[in-house]
DNA sequence: GAGAGGGTACGAAAAAAATCGTAATATTTT
DNA sequence: AAAATATTACGATTTTTTTCGTACCCTCTC
């Protein structure tokens, strides 16, 4: 039931949730920019995340709309603390700092963070 | 070669970056306090990482002692690029936030990781 | 030195994930 | 309406990862 999306399905996860729904070759062509991958393999991909239930698709027109079923935000929740665990030993801030060093946070997006800490504070 | 540790293998160089040197009886047991798993698949593992390049080993006593040969902060800074793009859209606050939300850091924690984010603002 | 116990090596099998060819079907173009 | 094009369905294959049985080897004990 709730089993973890692979990869691949995750790849095509995170574009469908910023998307909200798309073609399968709308997705592939995403894909494919950073990939080197056969339209008939995202198409196959789908389809199993569909019987999975990961993904929902409307048949009205020949071509199928696909959309994400699971939730962005739980899914999320459920891989962090799966990768925080096995690859940081369940340290939250080596990740966090991990995370924050290779990026390039912007002024407002590190006031963010600062405001969250702070909440988190408060909540103790 | 720079090829990515696969899910198993991540979990026993968590342990032995904890552990900097260990058996394979010693992996196995911690690996089984959680996951039911047979001795020798542990060990199967292990050479595989051995082979790859991932493990080093001293072979002096019969029983062979394994020890990293990657890099923990290396690893993880790949990692979590990887994983930052695929689950996050490439967005570290909100990575950063999901994994905060979920721990439960402490003051001591918290206060490191504003250190770090001033010290990331005066670098800009 | 025979046997038990604990270790490694090796190969094969099983399971999971990814890839792709081909056929069938619908749509659009000419 | 024929031809070209685009799409899905399906099944098979390939690749990767995980699991495990078995043989073999050392070391220790009796």
């Amino acid at each position: 039931m709730n089993t973890r999306p692979t990869e691949s399905e995750l790849e095509i996860l995170s574009l469908l949730w910023q998307m909200k729904k798309a073609t399968v070759r709308e997705i592939h062509e995403k894909l494919a920019e950073s990939k080197d991958t056969g339209y008939t393999t995202t198409l196959k991909i789908m389809q199993i995340m569909h019987s999975k239930g990961i993904l929902g698709r409307d048949e009205q027109s020949r071509t199928h709309l696909y959309f994400p079923l699971i939730e962005e935000k739980a899914t999320q929740q459920h891989l962090v603390g799966n990768f925080m665990a096995t690859a940081f030993g369940g340290s939250a801030k080596n990740l966090v700092m991990q995370a924050l060093g290779q990026s390039n946070p912007s002024r407002e997006e590190l006031d963010e963070i600062r405001a969250f800490l702070d909440q988190l504070e408060k909540d103790k």
